[in-house]
DNA sequence: GACCAAAGGTCGGGTCAACGTACCAAGTGG
DNA sequence: CCACTTGGTACGTTGACCCGACCTTTGGTC
């Protein structure tokens, strides 16, 4: 029975340690913030809409209403939810919703989101490419309209272009990617709140937009791909300098 | 006060659909048995290599040792892993480990894979031309030359094809990627079990691994994810084939 | 104006996952 | 034979989560 081989000291790739590293998957509660906190400030929520009644979205979520009362709670105190009582109240996405100052915490976090962001991104591209349908385009239009409409003031053109990449994971008709890509869009918030963003830089990008939705109509699905990850190493560049030197 | 608007009828997209969907955090418990399960499956943990003593490991996962033990136990009784008392001793990764013979679950579930697979994929792919240090590509040769020399039986071919395909994670230097990729192929290897695996689809799989690694060596990333796409479609091929018919 | 229905808000008790600590049992090496 | 390392067991504590009943506010309806 005596078996030597002590843990393969060789091997010992990233992979390997990445096994052992921290197991601690969230609470209930934490998830349930998570996902209604990112919807809103993703904009999927638009300010003043209204959330179902509580004892249908607690058996909407599978969970007790007790859990999601909680959450409420949170997104209330942090001024993402208003709350209103009695008959025609309910909860609604309050009309002005705190900015996302995030106080950057870790900072090889957010080298992961950005490499995250390559595969989920370039990915959709990809596979909208092979799989858009006409709908699918137009939606994606309809942002594109949107942002060069904006032209000068930041906030509702970056609610625009989180929505065109929404529109891009649709596009995909993956469902995991269009979560994870709701995902990615909510923690890259937390950053661009602090670069500046030049009108020429909008405008540019935005010219990448309706380039990248002629490439899926074209179904040119290498083309989409490499521009997506050219769209997006604009965004790198800008917040790579502004980090401070990491390892 | 009363706010009207019932939840945005139009805007009712796939995105916002996700939102509301069941929320439900995996337990510690079993995330533990998922980690440490797709890392003996995927071959991180080749059979015998000895895991570190449960207090030990406890700590580093940063779970209660009662917790790490239900896990084990949970993994002792299916096989996968064997336990030796006394000095000596230890949680050593079962020689004979059981094929992991999944009987094919939730079927939306696996188109799901199958697309998040493509783009951490190609995002691997991608990133790894970018940034690929010559040690990551001799690590992928070596995986290469592996499969090239067993060529007849499935199993051993599918371990080193794993162990590539991580490699190429590795390559990205994204954390984040690595454990995307490891829990990807854990995933995959469910469905794998499934089909056929003629000789010389696999010779033809592995010259598309060779030829990857040189597009990494010439830092040709769109030609890197083209390829990566185009090696990945194989397997789609004969899975969907194989799947029966979906919504 | 009385009443009802539909919402959010409160309270108390029950269950179970996870933790921590101490202790038992087995096997190996000195 | 002793001591030490390592897996196995037991038990009490905490806290997340659930369930259900009830209170409070408020707008609509008769």
């Amino acid at each position: 029975m005596a078996q030597e081989m002590y843990l393969c000291a060789m091997d010992r790739s990233a992979a390997v340690e990445a096994i052992f590293e921290r197991v601690q998957p969230p609470t209930t509660f934490e998830e349930t913030v998570e996902r209604l906190g990112t919807a809103i400030k993703v904009g999927l929520l638009p300010p003043g809409s209204r959330l179902p009644p509580e004892r249908e979205l607690a058996e909407q979520l599978d969970i007790s209403r007790s859990t999601l009362r909680q959450a409420l709670t949170a997104l209330v105190q942090s001024g993402h939810l208003v709350a209103a009582r009695g008959r025609g109240g309910g909860t609604f996405v309050a009309d002005a919703p705190p900015l996302t100052a995030g106080v950057a915490p870790a900072l090889d976090k957010f080298r992961d989101v950005l490499d995250y962001r390559v595969a989920i991104e370039t990915g959709a591209a990809l596979l909208a490419a092979e799989r858009a349908e006409e709908e699918d385009l137009d939606r994606m239009r309809e942002q594109v309209r949107a942002m060069s409409a904006i032209g000068e003031d930041f906030e509702p053109y970056r609610r625009a272009d989180i929505r065109f990449h929404i529109a891009l994971a649709e596009a995909s008709h993956s469902h995991r990617l269009v979560a994870a890509m709701t995902e990615v869009q909510g923690d890259m918030s937390e950053l661009i709140g602090l670069i500046a963003h030049p009108e020429e830089v909008l405008a540019q990008s935005n010219a990448q937009h309706a380039k990248l939705i002629d490439l899926l109509a074209a179904r040119d699905a290498t083309g989409a791909a490499e521009l997506a990850r050219k769209h997006l190493e604009g965004t790198e560049h800008i917040l790579i300098a502004l980090l401070p030197a990491h390892v």
